[in-house]
DNA sequence: GCCAATATTGGGATAGTTTACCAATTGAAC
DNA sequence: GTTCAATTGGTAAACTATCCCAATATTGGC
């Protein structure tokens, strides 16, 4: 696995913050003719470097007012425990986030809703009808003060 | 501000997992030709439903292994404070995202960082030498379980 | 410090994609 | 059932990605 260059992260730097610019613009901004900037291109997607091309929707625009932090705690946390857990919530779309932690909580998700009522149907039809759940804490965002999806580079 | 038909949901759908299908093969997908499916994405555009088009980057590849959940609280909570400490985490590349919560504490971040060393720094040269915070409590994550950029629609 | 081997770069040609225009079709109101 | 408005579909032109090959730069050995 190769290191990556400056050239290389500031590619990465542009592409996370605009994956539309053409190679020509791509290739100005870094100081590369077209073939060997789409060349390192390529070779950033083949290992996996950049993972995909997304476009990002804004959640008001949907409707989706309401972004709430949960913390889970499990019954046990045996691996086959951790495992159905996360099997279940990786199925449902109002689970954009979940991390696995240290400290007094098993799970840290992030989930987004419509309202309070459709999170309220989320809680009772997905979330508490899972086996082997201790405590469920809801803490409310007010506001998205930052969402970037742009990792340092 | 027109409403979301079927087809501009499953667009939308289909753009938030991958932005690079050619317009035929989106048009394709959700049963249209080339012009009025193109016709639809460029609306969305326009009207800010669809915000901008990223590349996602794997984060170990980048070697970011630790994932950090912050809270914070904060001495006063006027407009003032809350502002002044919005514009400073704003201009902070670890920090991927930052929440204005109800509870007992008025902010959530996540923050991204190489390893323990480079995360005390961020702490020790950004976060702690902030005015006006009153407490920081850091927790961290063991694994992503999951991570979308996808909402819902 | 020089040379050979290797990796990287740049330009040009081609295939593929986006985009704009216009006619045809569909749907809704009266 | 007819008219008007909105949406659709096809075509052509402009733009962009992608591949190939020659030229240039970098690295390692001596």
């Amino acid at each position: 696995m190769p290191e990556l260059d400056a050239i290389d992260r500031k590619i990465l730097a542009l592409l996370q913050t605009d994956s539309r610019l053409t190679m020509q613009e791509l290739a100005d901004k870094v100081g590369l003719s077209v073939s060997p900037c789409h060349r390192r291109v390529k070779l950033l997607e083949e290992r996996g470097v950049i993972s995909r091309y997304v476009a990002t929707v804004d959640q008001k625009a949907l409707g989706l007012h309401v972004s709430v932090f949960i913390s889970i705690k499990l019954a046990r946390q045996k691996e086959e425990d951790l495992n159905r857990f996360a099997r279940a919530i990786s199925k449902w779309d109002e689970v954009l986030e979940c991390y696995l932690m240290t400290g007094n909580r098993d799970y840290l998700l992030r989930v987004v809703a419509a309202d309070l009522a459709s999170y309220e149907t989320f809680l009772k039809t997905k979330l508490t009808r899972l086996d082997g759940i201790a405590s469920i804490e809801s803490s409310f965002a007010l506001s998205q003060v930052k969402y970037s999806i742009a990792l340092p580079v």
